[in-house]
Parts: C-alpha cells; sequence; structure tokens
RNA sequence: GCGCCCGUAGCUCAGCAGGAUAGAGCACCAGAUUCCUAAUCUGGGGGUCAUGGGUUCGAAUCCCGUCGGGCGCACCA
C-alpha cells in the first residue's frame, strides 16, 4: 500500500460504487462530492464507516437501506474487510482486518518526513498574504498571532500539495510613514544636540528610531537639521522604512517566520499601478464620479459631500461604493490595495489574507475588487480574509497593561525571548483564530499535562526517550512481528491514520489549528497507552524477555513520534528529542 | 442606524464541507499509588448547543427573526 488508507478506502468504496453503476442498480452520473469515507464517532461501529448510501439514495430514487444493501457485497471484496453492515439510518460500517491497519504502520515508517503529504493541492499556486504590519515599529503582540497562523497555513498548504507564495505588504506609502520620517526627523536632530524636549503629540515616541536618528546624524551631519521638510521628507522615509523592515525581518526571523516575496505599496504606485486598475474599472463601469452619502448614525456636522472616483462594490456585495481616490488625488489605502490585490492574482490560482480583526469592516471591499478585477472574464480568482482576533496577555491571569502612546507596548521579541519560540507559536495555535484568545505567560510555560504545548512535545520527546532506553538495552524498531501488536495499540495506529484526513480537511478550510488539536488528540492517545504500562507491566514498550514483541512496539512508538513530528513540522514547532 | 464576528458543561474551549447517544481539559466527587512508565492514574456526576421559527430522512452545524457580548462604520493605514 502506497495511500494512507482513508484515501484507499475511499477509491475502494468509488469502485464500488462504479460496480453498482455497471450492473445497472445505481444511476451513471451521480455527483459524489458528498460522500465520505471518515472513522466514525463511536469506535465499536467499526474502523471506517461511508455516508454513500445516505448521500446517494434520493438521487438514485431509491432507499439508503437499499443502496447500502447492494453495495456491501462490492464492498467486502475487498480483502481487508472484515465485515461491512448497515447501521443506523443507512451509515456503512466497516471493520478492516489488523493487517490493515499495520499496514498504515509501515507506511508511516516508509514515508517518514512526507507521511501525510497531499496532492490535493495538486501544485495550484496559493499566495498567503500575512503580517503585513506597517512599517513603523517593531512587532508587537497584536501581529503575532496574524503572523503564527499565516505561516502555519502556507506551510499547512505546501504539505497539501499547493505551491505557496508567503508575501508581506509593506505600508509605506501613507500618512504613517511620513509620521515615521518626521519622527526619526527629530531623533536626528536629537542626536546632533539640538534640544528636542518630550517627542510631540502625533509623532512616535518609542526609544526604537533613537540608533537610527544617531546613524543619519553621523551620515549626513548637519544637512537636514534645519532644512525645509520638502528636503529630507522623501530620504528619511527612505531610511526610516528600511530600518523599520529590517527590524521587523528581525522579528519575525525570532518566530521562524520568513517571507518570500515583500511588496511595496510605494512602489506599486511609483510603477502605476493602480492607475491601471482604476483605467480597466473605468472601462467596465466599475469606477464612476460620486458622492457618498453621510454616514448615518453619526453627527453629520463634519461631513462635506465630495466628488470622489468610486468603485462600485455595492455590485458585489458591499455596503456602499468605495472611494479609491482623496480628494487631494492621492491614492487612498483600499485604491492602492485594489490594485496590489490585482497584482497578486495574477501570479496565483487562490489568494488568502491574514488580518487583525479590527479591519473586519474592509473585508467586503477588498472581496469586491478581486471579484471585478479577476472576475471579467469567467469565475473570479478564489479569495479568502481570515481574521485573526485579539490575544490577551497576561501575567499569572492579571492583565499586562500596554499604552500605545507611551509607547510601552510589550514586543513580539520580548515575548519570544521570555518563553521560546516553539511555546509562542504553538499557543497561538490552540485555538481558532477567529476567538479571542488569552496568553498567560506562567501557563504557556507550565509543564503539565494541562498544557497543550508542553503535552504534545513531551509525546514526542517519550517515544524519543523509549526508542534510546530501548537501544542501551539492545532492542530496536523491527516491523517484523507486528502482528503481535492488540488491540491497545491497533487504537493507536487507528488515530495516528487520521493524520492524512486531518492535514486535507485543514487545508481545505485553511486552518491550521486543527493540526493542533490533533496532535494534542494523539499525544493523549500515546501518554493514555503509556499509562497502561503502569499496572501492566507486560504492555510496556520494553518487554525485557520478548525481544520481537519489544520490537513491534518500538516500531510503533517511532511511527507514533514521526506523526507527531510531521504535525509539529506543519505548525512550525520543534520536535523536542528531550525535555 | 448599518455591517462583520461570537454565544456549546460551573470555567476555558473542540466539534472535521448537516449524520449515529454533542466531546476534551480544568474544577467538583469517589477511588488508586510499598511496584518508578508519577512531569500521576482510574471512575463518576454535570449540557432544552442563547432563544423562536424554517429547510431536511437527519441541524450545534444551513436560512430568517429576537436577545446578549465584541469589533468596525467617510479622503487612517
Amino acid at each position: 500500500m502506497t495511500r494512507p488508507l482513508f484515501a484507499e478506502f475511499a477509491t475502494v468504496i468509488d469502485a464500488a460504487l462504479d460496480a453498482l453503476v455497471a450492473q445497472g442498480t445505481l444511476p451513471a452520473g451521480l455527483a459524489r462530492g458528498a460522500v465520505t469515507t471518515e472513522p466514525p464517532r463511536d469506535p465499536a461501529h467499526g474502523d471506517l464507516s461511508t455516508n454513500a448510501a445516505m448521500v446517494l439514495a434520493k438521487p438514485a430514487g431509491t432507499n439508503p437501506r437499499a443502496l447500502a444493501a447492494a453495495l456491501i457485497p462490492e464492498l467486502t471484496r475487498d480483502p481487508r474487510v472484515v465485515s461491512a453492515e448497515i447501521a443506523g439510518p443507512g451509515f456503512i460500517n466497516l471493520r478492516l482486518t489488523p493487517a490493515a491497519w499495520l499496514g498504515e504502520l509501515r507506511l508511516i515508517a516508509h514515508a517518514g518526513d512526507a507521511y501525510g503529504r497531499s496532492t490535493m493541492g495538486a501544485d495550484s499556486v496559493v499566495n498567503v498574504e500575512y503580517v503585513s504590519a506597517n512599517p513603523t515599529g517593531p512587532m508587537h503582540m497584536g501581529h503575532c498571532r496574524g503572523a503564527v497562523v499565516g505561516d502555519a497555513l502556507a506551510t499547512l498548504l505546501a504539505f497539501a500539495g499547493h505551491r505557496v507564495i508567503r508575501e508581506y505588504y509593506i505600508n509605506d506609502a501613507g500618512g504613517q510613514v511620513d509620521v515615521l520620517a518626521r519622527s526619526v526627523h527629530l531623533r536626528y536632530r536629537e542626536a546632533l544636540g539640538h534640544d528636542v524636549g518630550a517627542v510631540p503629540e502625533g509623532l512616535y515616541p518609542g526609544d526604537y528610531l533613537v540608533p537610527l536618528g544617531q546613524a543619519l546624524a553621523a551620515e549626513f551631519g548637519t544637512a537636514y537639521a534645519d532644512a525645509p521638510e520638502a528636503e529630507w521628507l522623501g530620504l528619511f522615509r527612505t531610511r526610516a522604512v528600511a530600518a523599520m523592515m529590517a527590524m521587523i525581518r528581525d522579528d519575525l526571523a525570532l518566530l521562524g517566520i520568513h517571507h518570500d516575496v515583500f511588496s511595496s505599496e510605494a512602489e506599486l504606485q511609483a510603477a502605476g499601478k493602480p492607475a491601471a486598475a482604476e483605467a480597466w474599472l473605468r472601462a467596465h463601469d466599475l469606477v464612476y464620479d460620486g458622492v457618498l452619502e453621510a454616514p448615518k448614525g453619526k453627527s453629520d456636522e463634519e461631513w462635506e459631500p465630495v466628488e470622489l472616483p468610486l468603485f462600485r462594490s455595492t455590485r458585489f456585495g458591499d455596503d456602499q461604493d468605495r472611494p479609491i481616490r482623496k480628494s487631494d488625488g492621492n491614492w487612498t489605502y483600499f485604491g492602492a490595495d485594489l490594485a496590489y490585490h490585482f497584482q497578486k492574482a495574477q501570479a496565483a490560482d487562490a489568494l488568502v489574507d491574514i488580518w487583525g480583526a479590527d479591519h473586519a469592516g474592509t473585508v467586503k471591499r477588498i472581496r469586491a475588487a478581486v471579484a471585478a478585477l479577476t472576475g471579467a472574464e469567467g469565475t473570479a480568482k478564489p479569495f479568502e480574509v481570515k481574521l485573526v482576533q485579539m490575544v490577551q496577555l497576561l501575567r499569572d491571569g492579571v492583565p499586562v497593561k500596554m499604552s500605545k502612546r507611551a509607547g510601552n507596548f510589550v514586543t513580539l521579541a520580548d515575548v519570544v525571548r521570555e518563553v521560546g519560540k516553539d511555546v509562542v507559536r504553538f499557543t497561538m495555535l490552540t485555538r481558532k483564530p477567529d476567538a479571542q484568545m488569552d496568553f498567560d505567560f506562567a501557563k504557556v510555560v507550565e509543564a503539565s499535562k494541562d498544557n497543550p504545548v508542553f503535552y504534545v512535545q513531551y509525546c514526542h520527546a517519550r517515544t524519543c526517550s523509549t526508542l534510546r532506553k530501548a537501544a542501551a538495552e539492545g532492542f530496536v524498531p523491527d516491523a517484523a512481528a507486528l502482528d503481535r501488536l492488540g488491540d491497545e495499540e491497533l487504537a493507536l495506529i487507528r488515530l495516528a491514520a487520521q493524520f492524512p484526513r486531518v492535514i486535507e480537511g485543514a487545508a481545505q478550510a485553511r486552518e491550521a489549528h486543527r493540526v493542533a488539536f490533533f496532535l494534542s488528540d494523539l499525544a493523549a492517545g500515546f501518554h493514555a497507552y503509556w499509562n497502561v504500562g503502569n499496572d501492566r507491566p507486560e504492555k510496556r514498550f520494553i518487554v525485557a524477555d520478548d525481544a520481537a514483541l519489544t520490537g513491534a512496539r518500538l516500531f510503533l512508538a517511532a511511527q507514533i513520534g514521526q506523526v507527531v513530528k510531521n504535525g509539529l513540522a506543519i505548525l512550525g514547532v520543534t520536535a523536542a528529542e528531550e525535555l
């Protein structure tokens, strides 16, 4: 066998359905997309369960149980099937031979680091844009979750057979980076000995700009100290953004995150991309000059009706048409972002954006833009925005106070230094992204079974230590006597064998956290099996007077460790060999 | 006023493209541990899946309404 068991049986079921079609029992051409092959919720129901009869009964004009009855003789032809029975409303439950499961164990050993890899993605290109923090300062914890979620998703998609582009969009064209440039200029003058006093309201106060000011003072001397802004703004902006991006890359590297592509908004604009997009949209009557309505529910005292070039996002489900340029003629963030997404779409088959939840309000317009720009001929490129909720930092249950104004936010680098990359990454994936989460410094480093990070890593380390100890006693993993493995061991194999399914499901849903939850389950299963050995020494991995059984058990331990390792690799977490 | 996300056990959360008796951990209760595989273990109680309708053979899951919580609502990125 060269394919994971669940994938293998999906085709077995498919073939059985084909046989029914050939017999004339089942009409040809029925859509089988809803047919599933999965483990039953209750293990007592068997090893594999399919809903094929239930899903196809209606379109076939029959009832589920009758269809199931016809399907069963076909399914039991497979020598790996011990029994097939109809259950409940029309499920077919299959029991497989132990040998089938032992084969899966051999497959894990054979595939090694590639176990779970899928060709589902069919080499299609997915662009995952994540982080994209403004280049105005170091990464703080607000960016962290999106960074980890995006990075793990990118790895997951690659594992599932996609070609992945990891991309970072640098917002280096708006007013924020002018503010940055001014803030740096202040530090530059400060470095030259000018008395600058307190950092004025509206500029970035953080100390991280001090070294840059000093470097610029060393490089340019007093040349720009009293010069008008127009003479230095562009230069300082460029230098500041470059310095901030270097800092951000270093911060990301601490988490093991490396993007393939960094796209600059300023370069995009300089290359005329937004203008080209506007022209194209105007030609298709998707941009027009109009006046927005005053926002409802707000006082309209400050409201001034202005004619602006508006994108018809309402045609694609947005609540309001959106301006792509400001009244001063500059591009709005959206105007540039729209062109940016078009650019990304040209180099990819599908797009995923990872955004902070505070940007939820702009999802509709960008979705509309992608639909408009990529859907002109035929179907639009698949595009998803994944929102990531905020993280509340706690220290022993007490919220960590942060004030952006004072500049004393907790940086990502601080947190990684304190608790480590692996803890940060795994913890960020222990909750679905659209739920808020707490990150408690005390809890995430706790070495107990209550901490999933530890629990999963300990599982891997335990398999390693077992193999080390066994080796010292002269035992090695050996598949020769796998048939000595019993029900407890087979249960563990069944659990591990779900890994390929989990990968495909998670990739399809673009949800890397499912991998983390699966690993917790697998670790729980492994630890539970281990604990059986407490009371029953004959169930331990090393049974000193039975080399064949010990070899088989060690083989099992090695493969469980392998699956945990593969899962952790997707999450970007080190599979430590000892803790 | 509108939009988006959320509402599952006392607490923190899963629930896999609707599927079989809704799961896990914590907490709680009752036991176990002279054996070192104790970085504990076994067992147990506990849920009208916010709520009211609808679709379906079948709904925590899909649709609509209501209540409650969070976030966002012009040329700021």
